[in-house]
DNA sequence: TCTGCGTTTTAGATCGTTCTAAGTTGCAGG
DNA sequence: CCTGCAACTTAGAACGATCTAAAACGCAGA
């Protein structure tokens, strides 16, 4: 019943030849003769030969697999990012080894543990909020090579492939301003990471460029209950805003739920604006306008510069940084007076 | 630079002790004198020791690595599940080996042998569309334990983590009929799968059983875009449906979508209703009557279900079947005459 | 001092693969 | 017939852990 795996011994002495050889076919090497492999892959195809990679990455180090963090599985901007991720992946016969952080630093070196334990070729990593900068010199030390994605700790050490938040914040501000809006808030979340330290650099350099005026920074729990209940707050403001700037789609969307529970239209009396663009943006009311930072792309950018680093060690750190687009839709309104 | 990791042999010599001695450290065996195990756990933080788990595994067979495939990372119903999975996967030290199928067959043996290289204990499979029923059997055949997960193929040969697809579904036509709706139609999709199949199967029920009429089944791209374009399908049915209930929320939402498209008020002039009670069916307009299936509970059972078993290959066959709860929210109207 | 027994420790084989270095072939050229 | 070389093939030692069986140690009792 549970019959144990044939190994490469298996397959040697039925097709008759010597493990070494067994072993030359099962990597494709040119080295063997074409009968002799032609034999030897019936014998693996009869007798259904897997590999097993454990043991081969013992003996040459590499056990195609990489380790992937991300700080949350249920915002679809890192689900995308996953998939982007696994893709490229698995194309390139690679596995993924996934955790989840929860934001929490402490999870995650003991996820890093975990995942060096079980030798890793690398690792793509969303750093938690309040990840030690120290990170990205402690796994080099480790000998680990990683790809920082979304986020980033330390002085540009690692390999980076993010979105230009910056600029994302300062298209959806320019589209504001040029509706005639003056005083705008930005709705934000507590945890600090780059990607917020970001928008918010963002968001002060549009209103310095265009003269606007901050209506404040509100912060809310990271869900869109969290939003829903800050519309009070953002409606309480004094500098009274007509628009507000969202740290990403999901608050937006709470956003704009709270709005309406204190009875004002998001879109009409107050201009609601997201960055993520994700798919939920066409389904909320009105529709959202939003900031595409294409996750997905990012995923399989960061994919590739992890290939890259481990085809290549020595070479010189490379960053990708998707250019966001722009979706206008409903719930920034039309042009005021 | 690239220091080697520290192996147990490193760790002995160092510690004036035998390999074996540090390895019963590890494990913390209780053969180990007190005094000896405080000496060896030193020299392992000093020196940054981490086990390997592959060559461990090697020798005693238990790779602590599981593997889960899901058709979909985008929708969130997978990835809430994902989540309790991979959170009590966690917990037990274990490790989650991701993967995606996209629904097809072909990717999906790909990815089994794949992980079946790379040693996996076991799987937790959603399987598929399309999946060969003879899966189970071959994969027992291979000495493989897997747990089937909201989905099934088989003739109930495996342990299975699922909602109650059936009742989910009763629940809304009940809601329906209660509110009087007498002609309604079901917005399905077009890869065939169990969960499908259940939904189907409890959508006649309700109908036998309340005398409503079937005002049709449309059969839509398992999108939102898919599904606002089905919205005219639907208002063309000869049967002039008054209610649609959705194979799942992001149906519901594109079908809600494509009916202010068109003109038609979800929730006045069509009542809808979705199936799994996603996060987004409180942020739609109007908010999405929808049949809650707890999939993150379904995660954590699965995932629950796989490590029992693991623990004791012979135990009977178990099946964790959520019941379903009725969310009432707005889609789905009010009585009508 | 020696025996016996329980507690700790250890040498050496082993898991399934890859690598190294050396071994076979077969055949053309001297 | 021998040599040299290309084209294959292979024995045996790794890799880093665990397991088995046995050895070393400490100490009480004869």
């Amino acid at each position: 019943m549970n019959t144990k795996r044939p190994t490469l011994e298996d397959i040697a002495s039925v097709a008759g030849v010597s493990r070494a050889t067994v072993s030359l076919v099962v990597r494709q090497s040119p080295l063997v003769a074409e009968h002799t492999r032609l034999k030897v892959e019936k014998v693996m195809a009869d007798l259904d030969y897997v590999r097993d990679i454990g043991a081969a990455r013992l003996r040459n180090n590499s056990s195609r697999t990489v380790g992937v963090i991300v700080p949350n599985l249920v915002n679809s901007f890192f689900t995308e990012f996953l998939t982007g991720v696994e893709q490229v992946m698995r194309e390139q016969d690679r596995v993924v080894l996934l955790a989840n952080s929860e934001d929490d630093p402490r999870r995650q070196d003991e996820i890093l543990q975990r995942f060096r334990g079980h030798g890793v070729d690398g690792m793509i990593l969303c750093p938690a909020a309040g990840t030690d900068a120290a990170l990205p010199g402690r796994m080099q030390r480790w000998g680990l090579p990683m790809v920082q994605a979304l986020r980033e700790v330390g002085a540009q050490e690692t390999d980076y492939a993010g979105a230009d938040y910056v600029a994302g914040v300062g298209l959806a501000m320019q589209h504001l301003t040029a509706l005639g809006h003056r005083r705008i808030a930005f709705l934000s979340v507590r945890a600090m990471t780059s990607a917020k330290a970001e928008r918010l650099k963002g968001f002060s350099m549009a209103l310095a460029k265009s003269g606007a005026i901050d209506a404040g920074i509100i912060e809310a729990d990271l869900t869109w209950e969290g939003a829903a209940l800050a519309a009070n707050a953002v409606l309480a403001l004094p500098a009274r805003p007509t628009a507000v700037l969202c740290f990403n789609d999901v608050l937006a969307a709470g956003l704009m739920l709270g709005l309406r529970r204190a009875d004002r239209q998001p879109g009409r009396e107050m201009a609601v604006v997201g960055l993520d663009d994700l798919p939920l943006a066409e389904l909320t009311y009105p529709p959202m306008t939003s900031v595409a930072m294409c996750p997905a792309r990012i995923g399989t950018e960061a994919a590739r510069l992890l290939t890259r680093r481990l085809a290549e060690p020595g070479r010189p750190i490379e960053r990708f940084i998707q250019f966001p687009t722009l979706m206008v839709r409903e719930s920034s309104g039309t042009k005021i007076v």
